[in-house]
DNA sequence: GGTCTCATGTAAATAGTTACATGATTTC
DNA sequence: GAAATCATGTAACTATTTACATGAGACC
């Protein structure tokens, strides 16, 4: 059978994290949920069978090391092998993504939705966004200050910038259709 | 086990679908495909199974129609049960998408990239979405005629809207980071 | 003593894609 | 007669989540 489209995304971006630096299984998932959540996330049911898998192809080594507080983990660090699989797979291009948007889903649907449910799912929506621009511009400030230093500040930003465009971009969609669609009652 | 945040969503679809007209479930996926598909798609491998599903549990009732050509086809439409399961789930709040857009992983990892990857992987996104949007605004303009007679019409218009937004934000986004990423070069 | 975070891992279930099998009819 | 479209369905595989199990140390 053909691989899909663009297969073992897990073990891509377990790579990709350990080219910034050496990390234990816990610490990844941390990154990935505190960094990068907003455009990829992995749960650690993907996360430790995939660092296994890394590890027995020799992409990745791990070491056991205690925690600060003592605990039993093992930090994985990139191996040759794996840095050059990386390099491979980012020369590659990007699959595009595959869209579930549950919120789109309902409003095409509006017509049969009971009344008010719309403009709630709108509201939700807008709330939502807001909160998640706050979170990215107090980012964008920090991220800004390190421009100058830090070699992966400028990437890091332009994929934050992402976020925030897109974010100010639904906000600007709420306020469009709640008047086309209100034009549309009378 | 408790269920997943919004589980069943492809049994959801296809009652939504089902609102519209009656269909067969090759006729559905060509509808998904044809008309929802920047931001939702189903594979055959699901529908078939789910369409089974629906109708054992009442939702949905099948019967045989022979097709245009003859062939052997059956024509689902929707029962009241599953109408009123329908509705219950447009009123529920949308669940937020779970977003994997490699295209922001790349970008993101882009200090370990090789020379000229992150370009191309612009490029790509850039004549990705430009082809997007020339789609996007031909559906727009036929949508718009249609919003006088088609009670459906505002809400896809409101949803391809969308569609239009997402991609011409992406558009602007390319252009913002390439300066970005070209100033950081000197 | 209870809860939180650190830490690793497995099991079960759901979700979803792709390939394949089959067969009719239509179009070139 | 080959290819495309209509039409239904299954099998195999891949992906992914959630729940659970276990245990240590930190904080209140």
């Amino acid at each position: 059978m053909k691989p899909a489209a663009s297969p073992r995304r897990t073990e891509y971006v377990i790579l990709g994290t350990l080219t910034l630096r050496p990390m234990s299984g816990y610490e990844i998932g941390r990154f990935i949920r505190g960094t990068i959540a907003h455009f990829w996330r992995e749960s650690f049911g993907q996360i430790y069978p995939a660092l296994a898998s890394l590890e027995a192809r020799g992409f990745i080594a791990g070491r056991q090391e205690p925690g600060a507080r003592g605990q039993r983990r093992t930090i994985y660090s990139l191996r040759p092998a794996g840095r050059r699989a990386f390099r491979e797979w980012l020369a590659l291009p990007a699959a595009p993504p595959i869209p579930r948007y549950e919120h789109s889903l309902k409003l095409f649907f509006g017509a049969e939705a009971p009344p008010g449910a719309t403009a709630q799912l709108i509201d939700e929506l807008r709330a939502r966004h807001r909160a998640q621009l706050a979170a990215y511009q107090s980012m964008e400030t920090r991220l800004r200050g390190s421009l100058e230093r830090d070699p992966h500040a400028p990437f890091h930003l332009a994929v934050l910038l992402g976020g925030v465009r897109y974010t100010e971009m639904v906000l600007a969609w709420c306020d469009e259709i709640e008047t086309l669609l209100s034009r549309q009652e009378d």
